[in-house]
DNA sequence: GGTGTTGTTCCATTATTCGGAACTTAATTT
DNA sequence: AAATTAAGTTCCGAATAATGGAACAACACC
């Protein structure tokens, strides 16, 4: 029933006002629009369906523009309301995102590398991009393991304490990263997570030399990973891939193995979207 | 570049009028929302990213009208402009869907009863829901094979063809389903698929009577499935469960001997549904 | 039957969207 | 290279849709 750490994971993250000094305030106001996608936001980012009145609470809205608003999100599918009055995410969503999933010219780029990257080591491979301040994963080979798709797939994970993360992080220029890590809320999953931004500031800096990054479980207890920076030519998209896996199978040693065939298949995935989507980008 | 088989899969179908002759009109306008979804629903249903130009002629609208809405779905990430101009939908769809998966109610209840089902069989399980004229899939159990997730999870598939599909509509009331077929474009997908509503018809008051539906070929030429129906108690909510694989691996006679699991696994996620969901529904 | 809680409908006011036209910018032709 | 066409962007008065307060139903819990 409660909310989940939405801040946290936000996508968009400054709904409110960020505490920024810069006066380069990013573009807002979407009208119409921007209110219903905060309230899509509440909705998905609950723990649960949510009543009238927990909304009515979490948004701060009229009632009766809040009705009419969460009414039209219904009737178009992206919320569905059920016989107890409690909202919850609608199957909408789902048509949306298997399209363009399905057709996501990235991900179709990198799929025969990534599947190449998960035959040679054997573990789970991830490629991910940066949105905002959030790693979003866009694909995920498995091993044998009995099939649970989707688990990953789709997320918004912190970019502040996933491979995938912080070696996007390390291709953006000294500036616009302090600017990020000054909106970030860094929450400490573990014991090894990053606490500051000085502290990821530093990591990052070595990242960005070395061309890699590892995960020394930051994000989950006994989960480790490699990864290798994917950046266009223009440097507006930045992501990265990564291989992932338990900490007992997984030892440093072993992950440093790994650098090597992770940053091949980041290079090959690059050079696919050179040619697939024009050398200027 | 060109529109796939936009309207035959759309979920939502009736943007124009439908030639219904009942007064009953179901609600339409959901104003700002509703115009920007047709938009959304443009995108993602090309098959490759648009241009300006091309969604200018596909939307019909003034060309500064169309410029701000397409800016306003950009900038809340529900599309992305890509350095040629083109538009693509948007990741932030692939967050809010995975956030909507996840925690879906009805996809826990069903989820072990699913892999139940599967390793009993050592086929394709899949679970779908009836939305509008369309079986949006909602969750989906494969064996061993090399993981492809995501592949199904989501789309949206016609009701008139598929083995949950027909399942689904025997539940309906004789008057409703008349009304719902009579807006269903029926495209012939392979020799077997069902060219008319009273054909259709006809079939379904079998499944109605006998409990389940199989899919003999009529959506894939050589995927044969046997399914079972699921509804909650107010029939506000219709579906199935189906095992799906090869032709020459599923003869008629086994698809029939797997009836009996296909409905005991459908009455346990009904029981799943009652105690979860209380008993009214 | 009251009383508080929760959800829905109504309507004048206000703010946003609309859409034609003028204006850039890029591509194509002469 | 200049001229021409196409493609995309910005502007602003008019039209429309969103707003939010208040009054109205539905339901539970005393």
């Amino acid at each position: 029933m409660e909310l989940s750490n939405y801040a946290a994971l936000s996508v968009k993250g400054d709904e409110t006002m960020n505490a920024d000094g810069d006066g380069m305030a990013q573009a807002r106001e979407t009208g119409t629009l921007g209110k219903l996608m905060v309230l899509l936001d509440l909705v998905t980012h609950a723990d649960g369906p949510l009543r009238f009145t927990d909304i009515l609470s979490l948004a701060g809205q009229p009632r009766g523009t809040l009705h009419r608003q969460l009414s039209h999100l219904v009737e178009e599918g992206l919320l569905e309301l059920d016989g107890d009055g409690r909202y919850a995410p609608g199957l909408r969503l789902l048509d949306f995102a298997a399209r363009s999933w399905a057709r996501n010219e990235f991900r179709l780029i990198a799929e025969p590398h990534l599947v190449d990257l998960q035959q040679a080591t054997g573990e789970t491979v991830h490629l991910g991009v940066l949105r905002g301040q959030s790693i979003i994963y866009l694909d995920k080979v498995e091993g044998r393991q009995p099939v649970r798709m989707y688990s990953q797939i789709g997320n918004a994970s912190p970019c502040y304490c996933t491979g995938v993360g912080k070696a996007a992080l390390s291709l953006l220029p000294a500036e616009s990263l302090v600017d990020l890590l000054a909106g970030v809320n860094f929450t400490r999953f573990t014991a090894a997570t990053h606490a500051t931004a000085a502290s990821l500031l530093a990591e990052i800096r070595e990242i960005a030399d070395q061309g890699y990054a590892f995960d020394r479980e930051e994000h989950e207890a006994g989960i480790r990973c490699v990864a290798a920076p994917i950046w266009s030519e223009d440097r507006t998209f930045l992501g990265g891939v990564s291989i992932t896996g338990p900490a007992y199978r997984l030892s440093m040693e072993l992950l440093a193995q790994w650098v090597v065939p992770v940053q091949r298949a980041a290079e090959r995935i690059m050079e696919g979207m050179r040619i697939r989507l024009g050398p200027r980008r």
